[in-house]
DNA sequence: GCATGTGAATAGATTCACAGCG
DNA sequence: CGCTGTGAATCTATTCACATGC
């Protein structure tokens, strides 16, 4: 007796991450007072094809209207709760260099349900600091800090070399969700989901696809 | 007689993006003088199957020995020949408030081959300002900087609502390949390669499987 | 009539499993 | 014998195309 009956749709890992993408979209929409939206003009938004936002959409469930469209507010409803968005997810900041400086200051977090709850630091110098309303302080508190604040996503912005231990301590307070700036690869356990933004391999990747043009552009200019 | 007998070998995406993490660990096992590394350790240390190693290095050519595994030296070469690594692409930014600001003090783009060569900002307060050897310059400039320069990449660090049209600056002054910080989805001509970081996407997905992960707990628990 | 929702078809990526070679 | 390199099998994602229902 310890199955749902409620079918607990499987949402494809490629359609979860094109959600954000379309939520963004919607909330233009609202903004214009645009009541009601084709999987055309939403795909378009998007910058994917019309197929791919109804499948994707799909997953969700039937919330469109044939020979109509999606009613804005209303999708925009469904996948903010489908995202887990009808709720603050408080983040700690593990690192404060350039970069967990820069992350501290961004509005983009609060704004968007994701608060910064905490600014962390290893290094004596910097603990202690002030930004905005945060104190930044030492990785050692980081357990209770994790317990107290209700801490759900871990943010590591620290050198390479300190990434998998910040993240083995993270894990080991119980953060679930991590998002990884530092410039290395990291494990976590069944369970713990990780997200890596890194802007060395994001580079290194355009390098690949430059040099491939341009080699075809002097192919072509023999 | 245009065609080229060299086979150009077709490497998949999903591999383009890969090489850049296989490339970190192989810096790694060079700077502890490992002569050569077996698929299975190289996946350990990326993070990935043996399996998916092998053929994604298979795609670069047939470089390992069997038997012994690959030389990492050699590798090395190969695979930064490969993603365009053995000359530099210079980076213009544009868009220098908390996250360009960042960018720009990042010392890791000029020691990976990636040197910044300008910095733009469309706000008449901010040009003139410096950072670092660099003196931001105003974005009707941009044409003549990328010229001069010779800017191979554009890295977008602007509010979404300047993104497209810096985007289509860039594409008209020539630049072919984008990085893409503002929340905003762009789109390019075909030809111009377009990358895409967003944090508050990040975040999002993460809350989708941090929720996923809460709600199975909460149905276990009952 | 028109746009969704979805099976079926296709394309792409991953993994398996083993032949081949040092 | 050990590890690569790779076809074949599998899994996942995308796209097509049309029946369905407002």
């Amino acid at each position: 007796m310890s199955e749902q009956a409620r079918p607990v749709r499987r949402i494809p890992e490629a359609t979860v991450t094109r959600l954000p993408v379309y939520l963004r979209s919607l909330y233009e929409l609202a903004e214009t007072r645009t009541a009601t939206i084709s999987s055309e003009q939403l795909a378009e938004m998007a910058g994917v094809n019309a197929a791919k936002v109804r499948k994707d959409l799909s997953y969700l469930g039937s919330y469109g209207t044939r020979g109509v469209g999606y009613d804005v507010q209303y999708l925009l409803f469904q996948m903010s709760r489908e995202l887990g968005l009808t709720q603050d997810w408080p983040v700690v900041i593990v690192g404060v260099g350039n970069l967990g400086h820069a992350l501290a200051n961004y509005r983009g977090f609060g704004d968007r349900g994701f608060p910064v709850a905490a600014l962390i630091d290893a290094d004596p110098n910097r603990v202690g600091q002030e930004i905005g309303p945060l104190r930044i302080r030492h990785i050692d508190e980081l357990s209770d800090i994790v317990g107290e604040l209700k801490v759900a996503i871990g943010v590591v912005a620290t050198p390479a070399t300190s990434a998998q231990e910040v993240v083995d301590r993270l894990v080991a307070a119980g953060v679930r969700s991590i998002l990884n700036f530092a410039p290395a690869s990291v494990v976590v356990p069944d369970g713990v989901s990780l997200r890596k933004v890194d802007l060395a391999v994001e580079l290194q990747i355009l390098s690949f696809y430059q040099q491939r043009s341009l080699a075809e552009s002097d192919a072509d200019a023999v």
